[in-house]
DNA sequence: TGCAATTTTCACGAATTTCTGAAATTAATG
DNA sequence: CATTAATTTCAGAAATTCGTGAAAATTGCA
């Protein structure tokens, strides 16, 4: 790797952390040079930086850009395709959201609901049901609120955030407007009974 | 597997999703089961249902254990530790998010700061430096609305959700209070330099 | 303390994922 | 349209993760 020692270290880390988000080693690694470099990088220009196999840095660039986090440039008089990261980083926040979102909950959401679809037949499933229905509530609830504000332009959005909890302030003054499902405060609605303490043969 | 269908469905697609959300199959579907289970059970009531080895269940045990997903409890006159996921399902949802930051973000911002800490030396040091520390910036917001909103009791966290967007119009008025950043309501401040486009040799 | 039930650890094989190099495909240029 | 640069596909090697069964350790109880 002909890199510099902060930009190397950054790259080797991001490969490191590539796991716990869900990618290999090679994809953080090679969104970590682009999101750190100067310039566009082309395929080659990564392998070398990288060490990579042509083949890998090519199937890399394909996932972040499935990722919206890589996009693709066409230079004038150059036939090879180069690659950056959004200038705008919040961009790439956001675009990460929506991919883990798509990626992540609306999967679970979609069988969440085919499971509460038919209506339950045996005990067991009645209480499946509760709690299932619970998590949808949750979930549908997290997700417009993640709908709703995606819609605000940065600056809003970093206010919004800056605020932070103060927002309460404001909510004591809005209780008169639509309070959502069927909160309790203390625990869920649903009762859970004791076990017998027996294994099922 | 001696389970219902809608539970045996639900059990399956959470052990599908495991690899989307980090964790193996086996994890996933003894947290699918411990979810929608009607009563706490033990490692070998597990084991039964789920047709995984007894060392594979205490091993997902663990794990969720970890995650603040899967609660142990003793039951009196029994030898046999019983597990249970919380009851109130926002519990869940509020220890999977400080979970993920701390296992996601966390490892990330302390890797960014020590990248910015040294002064940069090199050109391309400067542009990565500034770089990071945009993104620095931005997830310290996040970071920082988080540790904000977690504070909050259920209800209130679930009104301030509800009213998503909406607390714009109250933004507006809050325009003089702190101001987030430096930022710009066009791209980053960051210029990024066209490449020649050669590779380096 | 000794015993038996239960849980955990560990090494190993199975399964999956990651990565590579060669071959095939695509696309630009004369 | 042919040539060649560039990219992608793909089969399999390498590496990693997963899951099992046996053995070790722990725990509650007599």
């Amino acid at each position: 790797m002909t890199l510099d020692p902060k930009i190397r270290d950054l790259v080797l880390h991001f490969g490191e952390m590539g796991s716990a988000w869900g990618v290999s080693r090679s994809v953080g690694q090679v969104f970590g040079l682009l999101f750190v470099s100067n310039a566009p990088l082309n395929a080659d220009q990564i392998c070398n930086k990288l060490g990579h196999a042509r083949s890998n840095v090519s199937m890399s660039l394909k996932e972040l850009q499935s990722w919206n986090l890589v996009q693709r440039q066409h230079l004038q008089g150059d036939r090879r395709e180069y690659f950056t990261t959004p200038d705008d980083p919040w961009e790439m926040v956001r675009n990460l959201a929506e991919q883990r979102k798509q990626r992540e909950v609306d999967p679970t959401l979609t069988a969440l609901k085919s499971i509460s679809q038919p209506a339950p037949t045996t005990e067991a499933e009645l209480y499946a049901q509760a709690r299932v229905d619970e998590m949808i509530a949750i979930i549908e609830l997290l997700t417009g609120w993640y709908e709703d504000v995606k819609q605000l332009e940065t600056m809003r959005l970093a206010q919004l955030l800056s605020l932070g909890a103060k927002v309460q302030r404001v909510i004591s003054m809005t209780d008169r407007l639509t309070l959502p499902l069927g909160l309790k405060t203390g625990s869920s609605g649903v009762d859970r009974q004791q076990d017998t303490g027996r294994s099922d043969p």
